[in-house]
DNA sequence: CTGAAAGCGCTTACAG
DNA sequence: CTGAAAGCGCTTACAG
């Protein structure tokens, strides 16, 4: 990389002169047209770079500039990433935090190849998003230099901020028994997450608690069209089916097509919810509109920056885990 | 800000000592477990940050680390952004490209809010995404000291990466075309950019020239419920509609509700295409799925990249336009 | 076990 | 019109 003294040598300048003519001050310092021509050519042809670092350390800014890295999944739904996003962005120009934000993926179950000592190492503070069980225990088991938030994950070592996967699972069932259905069904993926089985489960025990059968428990790949054919399967092989959750709300969009092709109407006999983890603007206008478990991702990055802000400066702080409320939202896939 | 030195003054060692130690590397200097105690605790009690910048001009890392702002537009679509992103993200990872990426939103209209001069100077390259006709004026009438790229928009100015506009508006009238139909509408928002014009107008001109009507046009709101309004009303207006294109992809969704409560069967005498610009998955598995203009996010994100790299290193290049073809995609929403 | 000193690449007040 | 010099906060080879 070439420096401004390379030049300066090049262009029989001392580098002050190079680094007034580079930083557009040549009129205001009345440096020679001649010379800025020179300057400026051999720069170029040098192919000068700026060197970010010095210049920030000399001009004592960006000191009050921390770096964020968010290490997410690189197939994280978008709709949900995005609003994570823009929780973080929001809450740090509200709050004036001088945050910067760095993003970096990394494939689900493969955090350490991602988390390269030297990036972290360049960066104040770590939120590690949507972290698999594998993940975890990597976390886990190494110290980072560095203070780390968790998005949505428990951990004893780490602060975090979870949704209420209790809530999530008992919702449903308690809207569904509240209708005064009897044959449950749960449409989900294979459980990415430690949550995910607690929202089953209390699904599943607030279901029979109810007086409503064991929920039947269909797989679906993580896909609209997993949805779909979880549904049409589902509906072949029970159709005394009479209200099913999804655990993902593409899930649930691809439902419609099953539904469209059986021509089954909504209200009807039968109803849905479906966890509402991506905020779909469809879900609303849909047909039928999704009944949904709003899960208020804003406020969860809020909270995460917040748990940052207090982790670079109170070092007494303790680790706890902060959990973030969920709300119902029926719409015409359950209606009432 | 507390430094190094100061934990020195203050802990009664030297700057060297204070180093050492919080950079774990008591052992190895064997520095007593007393002092590493008490420099330890001080820095925590004064709330010691490391600067960043020092650290890495010094170890002179990061000197391949470019960083690359990303302007985005605070409301863009969520799939839409990600898919850059991620095009961004493979390419760099691909190509073995030292480039970090660094995000920040903007309000459309405002750009010029967005790019303080402090926060441009902090990096090596823009990528502005989504500039309305107001932030690209900004843009022409300043002069930024470091290399621009724009996405998505033409400029004479700065290169940019565009999709052929062109082709997007002529593709599905001359789809309608092939197919007999005589009754065209097109659902759009107001105009954001200069190509959304192209598209409309280049759409009523094929539609003109290939013997079908001037297009009627609708305005809607920018999401699903807006689409499904503008159809509802097209629909009872001039029910003799028999092929419609939307200029989102959200709109298109939307209106499937209206086809439904006007149990609107596919396929029958209406069809309808969109331009694909989010690539949402739930159109490949929607009742009817939706044909869509398949536009490339990836690919643009991958050359704007390019472009950039171009820019850093190569002086003498032209400004250049690349312009990115679209694909169409049929599926049950316009069959055949 | 600890410290003085050099130097990373840059900017800028000061001097001429 | 131009340059010598100090110094931003840190790390590390070297010396003791």
């Amino acid at each position: 990389m070439v420096t401004i003294k390379e030049i300066a040598r090049e262009a029989n300048v001392s580098p002050t002169t190079v680094s007034l003519i580079l930083n557009n001050k040549s009129k205001e310092r009345k440096i020679s047209a001649d010379t800025e021509q020179r300057v400026l050519q051999i720069a170029r042809r040098m192919g000068y770079l700026p060197n970010l670092q010095a210049v920030s350390l000399k001009k004592n800014t960006s000191r009050f500039s921390y770096r964020i890295l968010i290490l997410w999944v690189a197939d994280s739904r978008a709709q949900t990433m995005m609003r994570f996003f823009q929780g973080l962005e929001s809450t740090i120009e509200e709050e004036k935090l001088p945050f910067e934000v760095l993003l970096q993926s990394y494939k689900g179950g493969s955090l350490q190849h991602a988390m390269k000592n030297e990036l972290v190492l360049s960066c104040h503070g770590i939120i590690v998003c949507n972290a698999a069980e594998s993940d975890l225990e990597f976390l886990d088991s190494n110290n980072f230099q560095r203070p780390l938030v968790l998005y949505n994950r428990y951990s004893k070592k780490y602060p975090g901020v979870v949704m209420d996967d209790r809530s999530i699972g008992t919702i449903p069932a308690e809207v569904f028994a509240s209708h005064g259905k009897k044959k449950p069904a749960l449409i989900t993926t294979l459980p990415a997450f430690n949550g995910m089985n607690i929202r089953q489960n209390l699904f599943a025990y607030t279901c029979l608690s109810r007086g409503m059968g064991e929920p039947l428990v269909y797989y679906s790949d993580s896909c609209p069209k997993g949805g779909y054919e979880a549904t049409t399967r589902l509906l072949d092989e029970h159709p005394e089916t009479d209200c099913i959750l999804y655990m993902r709300e593409d899930l649930a969009l691809g439902a419609l097509r099953t539904f469209g092709e059986k021509n089954i109407r909504f209200p009807g006999s039968l109803e849905f919810i479906t966890i509402g983890d991506a905020g779909l603007p469809i879900s609303e206008t849909s047909y039928p509109s999704l009944s949904i478990i709003f899960l208020p991702l804003e406020k969860v990055a809020s909270e995460c920056i917040r748990l940052m802000n207090h982790q670079l400066h109170d070092f007494e702080h303790e680790i706890t885990s902060c959990v973030v409320p969920v709300a119902y939202i029926p719409r015409e896939s359950s209606p009432g």
